[in-house]
DNA sequence: GTTGCGTCCTGGACGC
DNA sequence: TGCGTCCAGGACGCAA
């Protein structure tokens, strides 16, 4: 399930990939949630960034400057060796160099769309996303006060994208587990928010220098799995003893969510 | 405006 | 072995 350090692990493989390269042809599954790939025709990929859990391939289009937009969803994956008529394929883009970029989903949690550049207002989430997490404008303070604002269950408000982005449910569990709060906590002071805001930054940082985290689905642009499995201390380790007191750790549905935690060190 | 639940979607795990 | 059921979860829609 890709988060910020999956989506940057792409994007950091793909920037060199389409840099400069002109898509000449592209086509999409009947899913409207994947239609609009080919309106990035004509484009001529000037930079592939990221927000959030978003990425954004900038094209010069004869029509003015035009963004294409992927969300991976949970099981989406981007490869220059994805055979577009393979399974699952639901779109894939055409260069004038004769290279192909595939998108396969196979649960179709992703989207696609292509937008004028910087315009993300119809975008949903996208168009109300929160500060960038490694950037100077997530601070504690800012952290704290979006968590004040909500009286929702503190793991929720991180997975709403509003208060921070690239936030998913690895690594809301491995930095609550970090910071020692209660994921179903709906008030959180300033000091644990600050405490908070350093295990987001550190989870993410780390989760990056790793590659990324593969549970199933997610490989990397050139095929590979991430290695930060190895390194969860919270997340699918229900059942087993907390490495830093030794306690059970629990698991829990919170909002519709699987949550794991430690009762002994994140104490309600 | 906020909160929380249901829905989408499919492969794998599991039980019988 | 084969079948049915449950589970995973990001984003969004909708009701309260």
């Amino acid at each position: 399930m890709p988060e910020l350090p999956e989506v940057e692990t792409i994007r950091r493989q793909l920037a060199p990939l389409l840099a400069e390269r002109t898509i000449v042809d592209a086509a999409a599954d009947a899913n409207p949630k994947f239609t609009a790939a080919p309106a990035a025709i004509g484009g001529t990929v000037t930079g592939v960034d990221r927000r959030g859990k978003y990425l954004l391939v900038g094209l010069d289009h004869a029509d003015g400057p035009r963004e294409l937009v992927v969300h991976l969803g949970m099981t989406g994956q981007l490869g220059a060796d994805i055979d577009p008529g393979g399974p699952h394929v639901r779109a894939w883009w055409g260069f004038a160099d004769g290279g192909t970029l595939g998108y396969r989903d196979v649960r179709q949690f992703g989207r696609i769309a292509v937008v004028p550049a910087g315009r993300y207002e119809t975008l949903g989430t996208l168009g109300r996303i929160g500060p960038e997490p490694l950037s100077d404008s997530f601070t504690p303070a800012g952290l704290w006060e979006g968590l004040h604002r909500r009286r929702a269950r503190v793991k929720t408000v991180l997975l709403g994208q509003q208060v921070v982005a690239g936030v998913g449910n690895i690594y809301a569990d491995e930095a609550l587990w970090r910071a020692g709060i209660h994921p179903a906590a709906r008030r959180v002071g300033r000091e644990r928010a600050a405490a908070l805001h350093a295990a987001i930054r550190a989870v993410l940082a780390e989760g990056i220098e790793n590659g990324g985290t593969t549970l199933r689905d997610y490989r990397t642009v050139t095929g590979e799995a991430g290695r930060n499995q190895t390194r969860l201390d919270c997340y699918g380790r229900a059942g087993e003893p907390c490495r830093r007191c030794g306690t059970t750790l629990r698991h829990a549905v919170f909002d519709g969510r699987g949550t794991t935690w430690c009762p002994a060190c994140q104490p309600r």
